[in-house]
RNA sequence: GCUGCUAUAGCUCAGUCGGUAGAGCGCAUCCUUGGUAAGGAUGAGGUCGCCAGUUCAAAUCUGGCUAGCAGCUCCA
């Protein structure tokens, strides 16, 4: 594939790059194409992306229907089938803006305006299509193959919700159809392990909109898999000398006046109820309460660190568009914990943290994961704590122990919480976009306004730091995540169904009640087929809905003999053994938590 | 919250030009008693999300609301 470069120059493209010059040449071909369909038009941003292309576009009051959409596509596929040659041409900074206005392009000649004075302003022009780009392109229009346009939403010009929304076209472009249908593919194979989608087949939680928005419920099966993974965190965290408390869910609103939440987040929250002359929140974290709860008593340096941990019911206000499930509504629980600790406490408190998220990850198999240190933005005044030298302290500290540790690790300006800089361990989930799981985040702000003190071994007083921690973040969140990975097929010590048991007509029920009891009594979670269906009609369900890890079929020949046909969920197969050798194999699963 | 789309049986969906509804699965009953990814028959299930408006007549057209989906913004 050849590429011409803004200065004229044609070259072979490098591998790495051609993907993204195709699909910035497709958004200028759709610029194109909208050009031709609607002469009053006016163009932003229109970049490549991951899988393709979109261009942000001013189509004044007009709004466009999904036929548009595909009247769009009909026009770029004639600019590719007419050939067209793609020039670049360099301007000077004053002509570029006078060609702009010639052509109406507001935003295009307020972005040179955003640009330094010494830039080079380059344009492509492809027939009657004319956009300032730095490029490369490619050298022809024909050289786009497989593209298609996927859906227009709305975006703000420069991503800022106080500018003008414009309407956003998205598509996706690949060197072949083949890349093309493979991708639609995936598309379908990723929306298969939708946890929304999954939840509702297997019965995990539900929402309704008599309960409210963004407050779903978990039904048995799913608080099962919730409370398994309650237990197993809180193990964990007893172990490292976590010591869990359990506080209420409402506070007053002075509580967050004085923890700075209030004046930072008071939109987000539920607004406030008045009771007997005070003023209440649901509460949208703990990390007022624990605060509290540290200022119960005095403390010594000696008892330091203090690790309080709680699995606790927040709520917030989020904005409609942003709920999704169980990955995020507007109740959940966090897996919150906050530590308190003298200065010279935060490295080794910080490695620890980050060593159990590594430990909890090893035992889950997460491994497509990103660390990230989110900075303040110093220009952010108003935002942020506003102590740089406390920002610079925290900051660096947090650096020097993730570096220390060998952790991979990118620098975000301006994603810090207010009160401090924070670890953030980032996936991505089966649909939509990524968010954070994880979060290690250093305080040297709030323990400051509690007034938080501990006596130092000089007799005075000192003020803890506090790290916050979440480790499965929230709950439900970490449930999503789990339900996507694994497509509903949980681990058996996670799985709400671990046996299902499935006897081969009704002449053996009786021996299947017999071996769903002595599972039962054995604490394995297990259910019982009693259904007048063939053997293949229950097998169908238990694997495909329920997602039993072992089904147990249960015919005359095994009722004779004593013994069952194990069949196992991931493998297919089905092995005859004893049930108390199964009961000890599943058994041990659980209890060292196999995956 | 914003832009666009969507809402019909428990689930997945069809419903043409406005004339008060259909399928498959599931469920119930009966037949079948079977060996590893759907055996057969019969039947019950719906104020077409909610509230208005237009009309002789609204699942269908219009408006508002509620909820869901995609994207944008946000995420202590």
């Amino acid at each position: 594939m050849k590429i011409i470069y803004k200065d004229g120059t044609v070259a072979e493209c490098p591998a790495e790059e051609q993907q993204h010059v195709l699909r910035h040449t497709a958004a200028h071909i759709m610029a194109q194409a909208i050009q031709h369909l609607y002469p009053d038009a006016d163009f932003a941003y229109g970049p490549a992306t991951e899988k393709g292309f979109y261009y942000d576009v001013d189509f004044g009051d007009r709004k466009l229907t999904d036929e548009d959409l595909l009247e769009i596509e009909k026009e770029m596929k004639k600019i590719v089938k007419a050939n067209l040659p793609i020039k670049p041409f360099i301007l000077p900074r004053d002509e570029a803006i006078k060609l702009m206005q010639e052509r109406h392009a507001k935003y295009k000649e307020e972005h040179i305006g955003d640009l330094p004075e010494d830039a080079v302003i380059s344009f492509y022009q492809q027939g009657d299509y004319i956009d300032m780009c730095v490029g490369p392109h490619m050298t022809y229009t024909k050289g786009l193959k497989a593209f298609k346009i996927t859906q227009q939403s709305g975006a703000y010009w420069k991503n800022d919700a106080n500018n003008k929304m414009l309407t956003r076209i998205n598509g996706v472009a690949f060197a072949s159809n083949e890349e093309l249908e493979e991708y639609v593919k995936q598309q379908e194979e990723a929306k298969a392990r939708d946890h929304r989608k999954i939840g509702k087949e297997m019965g995990l939680f539900m929402t309704d909109e008599l309960v409210g928005r963004g407050l779903p419920m978990f039904l048995p099966r799913g608080y099962t898999v919730w409370q398994e993974l309650e237990n197993y965190i809180k193990e964990k965290e007893r172990k490292l000398g976590y010591q869990h408390v359990m506080t209420p869910c409402v506070g007053t609103v002075a509580l967050y006046q004085t923890s700075g939440h209030w004046a930072h987040y008071k939109d987000n929250m539920f607004p406030a109820m008045e009771v007997d002359g005070e003023s209440f929140v649901l509460r949208p974290m703990n990390c007022p309460h624990h605060m509290m709860i540290y200022a119960n008593r005095p403390h010594s340096y000696r008892e330091l660190p203090i690790r309080i941990g709680e699995i606790a019911h927040d709520f917030r206000y989020e904005s409609s568009g942003t709920l999704k499930g169980i990955e995020r509504g507007r109740h959940f629980c966090q897996n919150d914990a906050h530590l308190f600790v003298t200065p010279d406490q935060i490295k080794d408190e910080v490695a620890k943290v980050v060593n159990l998220i590594a430990d909890v990850y090893k035992d889950f198999g997460i491994t497509d994961y990103r660390c990230v240190l989110s900075l303040r933005d110093p220009e952010d005044k108003v935002k942020y704590h506003p102590d740089d030298a406390m920002w610079d302290k925290a900051e660096s500290a947090l650096r020097e122990v993730l570096t220390e540790l060998g952790i991979d690790f990118t620098e975000e300006i301006g994603e810090a919480a207010f009160y401090g800089p924070k670890l953030d361990v980032n996936v991505k989930p089966a649909v939509g976009a990524e968010y954070t799981l994880s979060t290690c985040q250093l305080d040297f702000c709030l323990p400051a306004k509690f007034d938080l003190k501990y006596v130092d071994s000089d007799n005075k007083e000192q003020t803890p730091v506090v790290l916050h921690r979440a480790i499965l973040g929230s709950l439900d969140r970490f449930m999503a995540y789990m339900i996507e990975e694994t497509k509903g097929k949980f681990p058996v010590w996670l799985a709400p169904l671990q046996v299902k048991v499935l006897p081969v007509s009704e002449k053996t029920l009786d021996y299947a009640r017999t071996v769903n009891q002595a599972l039962e009594d054995a604490n394995i979670r297990t259910q019982l087929d009693e259904r007048n269906e063939k053997i293949g009609y229950k097998i169908r369900e238990a694997r495909q809905v329920d997602r039993a890890p072992y089904m147990l079929i249960l015919g005359a020949k095994e009722a004779e003999e004593g013994t069952i046909s194990v069949r196992n969920r991931d493998t297919d197969e089905t092995s005859v053994m004893k049930l108390d050798d199964f009961i000890a194999k599943v058994r041990d699963e659980i209890a060292t938590r196999a995956r």
